[in-house]
DNA sequence: GTCTATATGCAGATAGAC
DNA sequence: GTCTATCTGCATATAGAC
């Protein structure tokens, strides 16, 4: 794996954070990652859409990790899940709300207008949802309920990355935590 | 008010909702509203970010119309609410995947990009919390309690919108209709 | 209030040298 | 693998007629 290639797929993705598809420019990711500018297009032949559907999927790749290494122990998950959501709640507060979800303005800009795209995204959240229903299924719970958990479980945590970064305050964060960890627990 | 005008900001929203704010074009907007095209800066003067923004605030107004339209009553809120969240599964499946949730991806695109739309996202935010709020105050929770819920339902649901719309599937939001009733019954 | 024409800039993408 | 130069098109925005 070339160095430059990951690093333009790294800078892409925490453009796409911030500011999502749209609004990130080549140009931009080429000054922002120090990255010679030929390399874009020798790298990602296929241009924006490849750039960003691989970007997209390295980044669900990545949190989904980060997901498994958290919930990895005999912890159980209503704690555990409490204590993850705490910490995107710091991450998001420490980058002044720029940062929180790579995946969320990407996959509502382009849920129906890029296929190729929208199915990198799919595959993300696939990713993610999976990382937890795998720790509720560990800890026993049965299959169809662990499925629907995970589900509830992203989507609340996506809901409150929204509100904390819309109202620059990591409160909704840490609402959700106590919430979904009160959710679990019933 | 001008019905140009009023054209104009509904056909916007409608835009933004479908793929956000750096993808929706000015003339896109005055093709896809059928309307004058020397219009637009005679209403909005400003230009884009104003427009954007006034569009946000309206749509904000209306969705938080519709919230306590749909609370209004005896039902208790669980179950209003859940009725409320299949309602928005059945409309997002409705649209093909391309419409739910007007505000999500303008909020995460300019959350620290646009201090002017970042404001009228979190005021319209806070129209739709404070419309769940007041049911739940009104069904006798206590205030603090009523608050978190509050902000908890909103996260739930547009982490379920963005789920759907990715997925292209009504399930995921009808999944936190069930979780999120199920949560505020314990 | 609405029109047409246009200014200016940057977007994504390509070509060909090295 | 990386460079520079450049093509084409559309973006927002403005000017001035009607």
């Amino acid at each position: 794996m070339s160095p430059t290639r990951d690093q333009i797929l790294q800078t892409t993705a925490s453009l796409l954070e911030k500011q999502g598809c749209h609004a990130t420019g080549l140009n931009e990711i080429i000054r922002e990652s120090s990255t010679p500018k030929g390399s874009l297009y020798y790298y990602f032949p296929e241009g924006k859409e490849q750039l960003v559907s691989e970007a997209v999927l390295q980044a669900g790749h990545t949190m989904a990790d980060r997901i498994r290494a958290h919930l990895a122990g005999e912890t159980p998950p209503a704690q555990a899940i409490y204590d993850f959501v705490l910490r995107i709640a710091d991450n998001v507060e420490a980058s002044s709300f720029a940062a929180g979800s790579p995946l969320t303005a990407v996959a509502m800009e382009t849920a129906t207008t890029s296929p190729r795209i929208n199915a990198a995204c799919r595959a993300a959240f696939d990713l993610l949802i999976a990382a937890f229903e795998d720790k509720l299924l560990a800890s026993g719970l049965e299959a169809q309920r662990a499925s629907n958990l995970a589900q509830f479980i992203i989507a609340a945590i996506e809901g409150g990355v929204i509100l904390s970064r819309t109202m620059h305050s990591a409160e909704p964060l840490r609402v959700v935590a106590r919430q979904l960890s009160a959710a679990l627990a019933c």
